[in-house]
DNA sequence: GGACGCTAAACGTCTGACTTTTATTCGTCA
DNA sequence: TGACGAATAAAAGTCAGACGTTTAGCGTCC
């Protein structure tokens, strides 16, 4: 799958055999690993090409170091917020040259829409309790953007988490990560976080009542009628329908 | 975000640096970057230090290296392959321990149903081919499990390229790799993978027509389908339901 | 018996050199 | 004159060894 011509470079012949090792269960999270001193001696190269293959994989979340004489090299398991964070700095490089603003929202629909009947059959009372809180933090805010934003965040990720499926924060968050970025530094009135508050909470209600036709109504709703403001704040938007277009069925 | 004791280390911050440099546009696509030594006094660390910093960029595909005169490091720009490999070895890791079969399939079914509708709005005539030629090509396969997973997993990233968001195949192939090492290395027969061929075609025609509804709705019931023969595999799933659950309205 | 400081082990950083790769340049030969 | 090939130089890759920094555990002293 690589290059034809690229020779094989000795920190990736080490990442490459250190990643294989954690990824068939051959080390496991939590095992350390022996000290760089004898690493060195094993895999047969200096300590700084060993370093460079241990940076690539610490990158990718798969191993962590801390110092000290308890310390070490250890495998980790990366956490949702490790990927999440991973796809979103992709997504927004991405998304500069090749994604509108009509393309993020109609993954989100995909993700969101079903999401939302899903959370409403598995939340837990910590879930309503966690998502009832944002929802009345954005409800009380006077102002300031920030707060706002990270309120209406919030009650997407937690509805999310509600559903019992890791996965779609792992996928969805990112998104509203990227945009955030594009669209809402501060270009959003109170107005519009009003207005958002208020269908948070009709979700919320559903949810909480367990009617997951009406959560997933809510839902696409509330995510049409985003789609307007972002699309006006994104001249470059190529207008890609969403709605009726994007759940064919 | 980061741990209240994790002092700042010194290849964080050049790599910190470096990456805000190219996520806000100062750096651009293609950008060659001073040479080490340069960046060495720049930055004011040693040259091991700077070369780390520089594998964790070149990790995050956001840096390419190349030796020789006309070498040097360069920014670049994340490809959808990039990303979805790296979600990939990162789902794969997860899945381990809280991912159940169901739950991939559960946001297979988010994307792919009406990503099939999509597909059959917007497809273009290089696309149909494409997915005609992995068709055919998992019809005459006589056995190989190989064939028919490359052929498989194809069809359906195509049909997710058919759909011109590319944050579809970003999202939903490394999901694909990730059921593939879990579940069908070599333990699915010719019969399972006639079947499939068959749904495939089934599935094609729909989105040759333009008939998005039809469209989604056989990929539903592919997908359904394939979630008893992954779960006959998968002993530790918990039995998520899909289909009717997944989609609540 | 508790607080303080010493010690050892591990990762983090620095220095300087050598090696490998590769585009360019320049010279030679047909 | 043109094409081929060898020397050159610039850049990343690798190596070796030293020193710095952090941290848990242990022992000593009050």
């Amino acid at each position: 799958m690589s290059a034809p011509g690229s020779r094989r470079l000795e920190y990736e012949r080490v990442a490459d055999e250190l990643r294989t090792m954690i990824v068939t269960g051959e080390l496991r999270p939590g095992d350390r690993l022996p000290p760089e001193g004898e690493l060195t001696t094993r895999m047969e190269v200096s300590r700084s090409t060993l370093r460079e293959a241990l940076r690539v994989l610490s990158t990718q979340k798969l191993l962590t170091s801390t110092r000290g004489v308890g310390g070490g090299t250890f495998v980790a398991e990366p956490s949702t917020d490790d990927v999440a964070d991973y796809l979103q700095t992709s997504i927004n490089l991405m998304s500069r040259s090749r994604l509108s603003v009509g393309q993020l929202l109609q993954v989100r629909t995909m993700i969101e829409v079903p999401g939302a009947g899903l959370a409403a059959r598995h939340r837990s009372e910590a879930d309503l309790d966690g998502l009832a809180a944002t929802v009345v933090v954005a409800g009380d805010a006077a102002d300031g953007q920030e707060v706002d934003w990270s309120a209406n965040s919030r009650f997407h990720v937690l509805l999310l988490r509600a559903t019992d499926n890791p996965l779609l924060e792992v996928v969805a968050r990112p998104i509203f990560g990227v945009m955030r970025d594009r669209f809402l530094r501060d270009r959003a009135g109170a107005t519009f976080w009003r207005r958002v508050a208020v269908e948070h909470a009709e979700i919320l209600e559903h949810v909480r009542a367990g009617n997951a036709a009406a959560a997933s109504r809510a839902m696409r709703t509330h995510l049409t009628a985003l789609r307007d403001t972002y699309t006006r704040i994104d001249v470059s938007d190529l207008g890609v329908a969403i709605g009726d277009e994007v759940l064919g069925d």
